[in-house]
DNA sequence: GCCAACGTTGGC
DNA sequence: GCCAACGTTGGC
């Protein structure tokens, strides 16, 4: 089993909109790093989801990959997303769908930068434009511990 | 709101 | 294939 962080701005989609549905397909992603990352991802992986692009960003909770999939947005001439040299059979962008597991009272993003190093933690590099992005398990099993000594003390 | 960092586009 | 210009992202 590996471990992700996965990218979302709150504004556009938060993580109380997935505890909502709880389920969503990470469509949408565009770029080929990102995209080889989806394609590593299995069934049963755990993601952090990192909420970008507010006052106070971090890490807000938990989810889990249930499925592995073509990303549908590309067959789709009215979205934003359409591929139009993507057919089924030879799909350009993979995607995953990921259901809601816990939330965490916010490991923020200065505490993170206070853990752990540039090299530990992709999303704290300067200009980190990745949506999604492995975390190695190590540095995973000690945000599962920060989050859970968080979660005791509240 | 500012601006640095990044990816993409397009002229050559 | 290079690289300047541009648009977007995202921390602050």
């Amino acid at each position: 089993m590996n471990y992700w962080l996965m990218k979302s701005e709150p504004k556009i989609y938060s993580f109380d909109d997935l505890k909502r549905d709880r389920e969503t397909v990470w469509d949408g992603v565009r770029n080929y790093q990102a995209r080889n990352f989806l394609r590593q991802m299995q069934v049963g992986d755990l993601a952090f989801f990192y909420h970008s692009n507010i006052a106070f960003p971090g890490l807000v909770g938990l989810v889990r990959v249930v499925a592995t999939l073509a990303d549908p947005t590309q067959f789709d001439p009215n979205s934003r997303y359409y591929e139009p040299k993507s057919t089924p059979e030879c799909p350009r962008w993979q995607t995953v769908r990921v259901e809601f597991v816990e939330t965490f009272p916010l490991i923020s993003r200065e505490t993170l930068k206070q853990e752990f190093s540039t090299e530990e933690l992709i999303v704290l590099r300067q200009g980190n434009r990745l949506s999604v992005m492995p975390v190695v398990e190590k540095v995973a099993l000690q945000i599962l511990a920060l989050a859970n000594s968080k979660i005791a003390q509240s």
